[in-house]
DNA sequence: TCCTCATATTCGCGATTGCGAATGTGAGCA
DNA sequence: TGCTCACATTCGCAATCGCGAATATGAGGA
């Protein structure tokens, strides 16, 4: 069964409809990360990030991968070509603007500072932490 | 009140969820039209019509002008920067859109052929058809 | 003034959404 | 085996959405 444009656009849209899915989605800019670091940085309760990216899994935006007991998102862009570019253009605007940014850069506090909660001490670090 | 880029994001996408809203803003891509167009080329009953274009009017991305009994619209894009940076790309991914383009197409027919129904003989044409 | 036409709004409905609170699940360790 | 930790799901609720049907509005013509 084929979807036509307008629903395949409609889909992304619905997805995107909301704040914490946009920071969410804004987080995994640089590569994967992993659940907990949503929590720490959104400071956002753990049922609503986890609702939020089921969600945006069902959309087919994410994925996830399992590695211990942690649970790692990734980006995944949709594949029709207007979905796609579109995607493109919202992931550059949230690269370019500077309350997002913030929230990347809580990221990066988050996971290398010393001071770091001992909930996230031992929790993998996202790719963006790595280099 | 200012309002943060994600809250601004989030109700672009609000607005742009839906099929009926997205395909009534592709008609007006090429400049104002009147209201009685998206009711004959897109086959919806009026008040469908009329509510959708109520919404994409209080979410700020048209405006109506009205013209003795007939009322035109036109879009006006969002100003906030990052807003509009996802709204061109999301009105190109759209006149890239086969799809998107047979609706276009259906707007130039319906306003030009010599058979049009009475009721749009004496509409004012939208500026797509005037050059 | 009454009537018509183009458009807008209201109403009542079922469906969907987002939320906090509570609970479930499943991997790893004691 | 049983506990803990990281995460996912369920539940009940209030709010919003999109719809068809009916009705309102308001400008222009008879």
């Amino acid at each position: 069964m084929k979807n036509s444009t307008d629903q395949v656009l409609e889909a992304l849209f619905q997805a995107l409809a909301d704040r914490t899915r946009l920071r969410l989605l804004n987080l995994m800019a640089g590569g994967e990360v992993c659940v907990c670091f949503f929590i720490e940085v959104l400071d956002v309760p753990q049922p609503k990030i986890s609702r939020h990216l089921a969600y945006l899994r069902s959309a087919g935006l994410v994925s996830a991968r399992r590695e211990a007991k942690w649970a790692h998102y990734t980006i995944t862009p949709p594949e029709e070509p207007p979905a796609r570019a579109v995607f493109d253009a919202v992931m550059k605007a949230m690269r370019d603007d500077r309350e997002m940014q913030r929230d990347r850069a809580a990221l990066e506090r988050a996971c290398c500072s010393p001071r770091a909660p001992e909930l996230l001490r031992r929790a993998p670090k996202p790719v963006i932490a790595r280099r």
